[in-house]
DNA sequence: TTGACAGGCAAGTGGCTACTTGCCTATAAC
DNA sequence: GTTATAGGCAAGTAGCCACTTGCCTGTCAA
């Protein structure tokens, strides 16, 4: 599977943007932090496993990066693979108030 | 379904991407000039129906405009839903040559 | 009017994927 | 050592979605 469309799979899915944005609002969390945090400000009921599945996918896409100590595997957001999205389709600049 | 789901399925699939990126090249294209060029280019043998109803998954996402003309109807492009993507997860700049 | 051309509508099908369930490994506290 | 904690692996299931098939509507040229 090419790197294009682990990057398109792993954004399509709305449980995924969501744990990017819990990423963006706080860096470098573990599993369970994130599991207890998509519960509480989301109110996103999913399971552990399932969203150690949605962080592979999200890894996998480049999207997140994970750093090991101890037992504990935190979660580090990685925009740069987005990057590509923007140069395969530039976006039209508005301009506001020429 | 929200707008953001209609845009991040629309460029989930790799043949709506390729359809984008042939309105990249070439903007204004009708379905069928869509079809033969994607066939021709890219080797996909997909039928009229197929890429219709992908037109009409990115033309839902707000990512392709219609224009009407007598029995034509013409596809532009619009990259501005792209834009929301990366307000949401801005990409670290990289710094080429500091 | 008749035929060709451009496109639309709708039902059916197969494959992919998100999610669950159950069990397992490893680290740390007691 | 024992227990709790953090995470991993793998098989099974259900729902969604891309694609096909068949038929229909509208436009233009002869």
């Amino acid at each position: 599977m090419d790197a294009d469309s682990e990057l398109f799979k792993a954004i399509g899915d709305a449980t995924r943007r969501t744990i990017l944005d819990e990423l963006i609002d706080r860096d470098g969390q573990t599993l369970f932090e994130i599991c207890g945090r998509l519960a509480m400000k989301h109110g996103l009921a999913s399971t552990r496993q399932a969203i150690s599945q949605h962080l592979a996918v999200l890894e996998q896409a480049g999207l997140v990066h994970t750093r090991r100590q101890g037992r504990y595997k935190f979660h580090h957001i990685d925009t740069g693979p987005l990057r590509s999205i923007v140069e395969r389709w530039p976006i039209d600049r508005e301009e506001p108030n020429p």
